[in-house]
DNA sequence: GTATTTTATGAACAGTGTTTAGTATATTTG
DNA sequence: CAAATATACTAAACACTGTTCATAAAATAC
């Protein structure tokens, strides 16, 4: 059966060399700012072949989604290896929303866009996001088992810190700071404080 | 000059039914679900005559996105009235929250859509934007001056107030909340035990 | 070597935002 | 009032989009 293998292999080579290119046009250019028929055009074949690699679009949106979470997790390659639950913790906030604010296209792509997701992508999709939850779940529950933080709820405090660093990205992302009077950098040293206060009230 | 002022209300007139056709498909089907060929066929008119009243389709949803904040703005007709500036602040952050999570394309338009808005148009949204702003601006100074809070910078107090709502928020609309097994009703619940620790730690 | 499956594509379909030439209608002018 | 002008509107076209399908070419199976 060498011959199937290899079809499979050379299927998924073909699927690469799409997804290669289109991953760097929906970083620049974004969902909708992306066409097939330019993915088509940069991998010099029809944009009908696609298809038969990708069932429409969203398909293909769903590998490049899938690509976004991935470095994201990537990001976070320095962080596990801290011992310390706490200051664990600490660097993830500080990781989760350097990645987001370096990689805002990256961040539109995963969290912004909202495709109309079947329910299966739906479940999907949560489980690559699963990893970076499941991390942030057991440091929180490390926090917690070390009696590092002074609530025991630990859903509650998941909720917290996905919530405050998630919501400090999408202002500084989204411009809404501006609103506010700031400058970027001034706005970036500020959420740093947001998170160490934070961090501060939360602390045992 | 009777005339060009009935013309000039006639354009108003036209501008309105334009925007009241619009508004609700572009609540209900999104900005890339709506076409202006459908809400041309909606109030009977020619898809060109839209282009005699708005420059183009995001010209209109700038129109669109302006009554979601007007919305938004309305929702805290009650809160205004609270005297006491913390407990203000309190019921601030869940009408905020709650009308986010009751209306979530309208939060989907104000700030998840990232139409490509020329600087003109992101100074101007920000002015509308710029009423909340002002509204919460106001209410973290009176609680600051009435030594209701424990910290004494205002800038960051705003930013952790917008960032922890807004993430909150964030996390149940884009269903991330499933990731970590919650259902809505749960994480509607948790989210509010989230706001009054974030209270809790900031009292003085 | 022929038959069959796989792979790729050109052309077409239905949809989109937008522009333009041309037509009715309304207003102003002589 | 009639002619000239300005306004309101639209049908048709342009250049796109995602997607499908019949057809042709290549690879594999018998």
């Amino acid at each position: 059966m060498g011959i199937s293998e290899r079809k499979e292999r050379e299927k998924d080579e073909m699927r690469k060399i799409i997804l290669d290119a289109a991953f760097e046009m929906f970083l620049t250019e974004g969902y909708s700012g992306t066409s097939l028929r330019e993915i088509a055009k940069k991998i010099e074949y029809s944009p009908a072949t696609i298809y038969l690699y990708y069932k429409d679009k969203d398909a293909l949106f769903f590998d490049i989604q899938a690509r976004c979470f991935k470095n994201l997790l990537a990001a976070y390659s320095d962080v596990v290896k801290i011992k310390d639950p706490f200051d664990r913790l600490r660097q993830m906030g500080y990781a989760y929303m350097k990645f987001n604010i370096d990689n805002p296209q990256c961040f539109n792509l995963m969290f912004l866009h909202n495709s109309p997701l079947t329910e299966f992508k739906k479940e999907n999709r949560m489980e690559k996001h699963g990893n970076a939850v499941g991390f942030l779940r057991d440091t929180i529950h490390e926090c917690v088992a070390n009696n590092q933080v002074k609530g025991s709820d630990e859903m509650i405090l998941r909720l917290e810190v996905w919530g405050l660093t998630h919501g400090l990205t999408t202002l500084v992302i989204n411009n809404s700071y501006k609103a506010m009077g700031l400058t970027k950098q001034q706005v970036e040293k500020h959420i740093k404080v947001c998170w160490e206060n934070f961090l501060m009230n939360i602390k045992a």
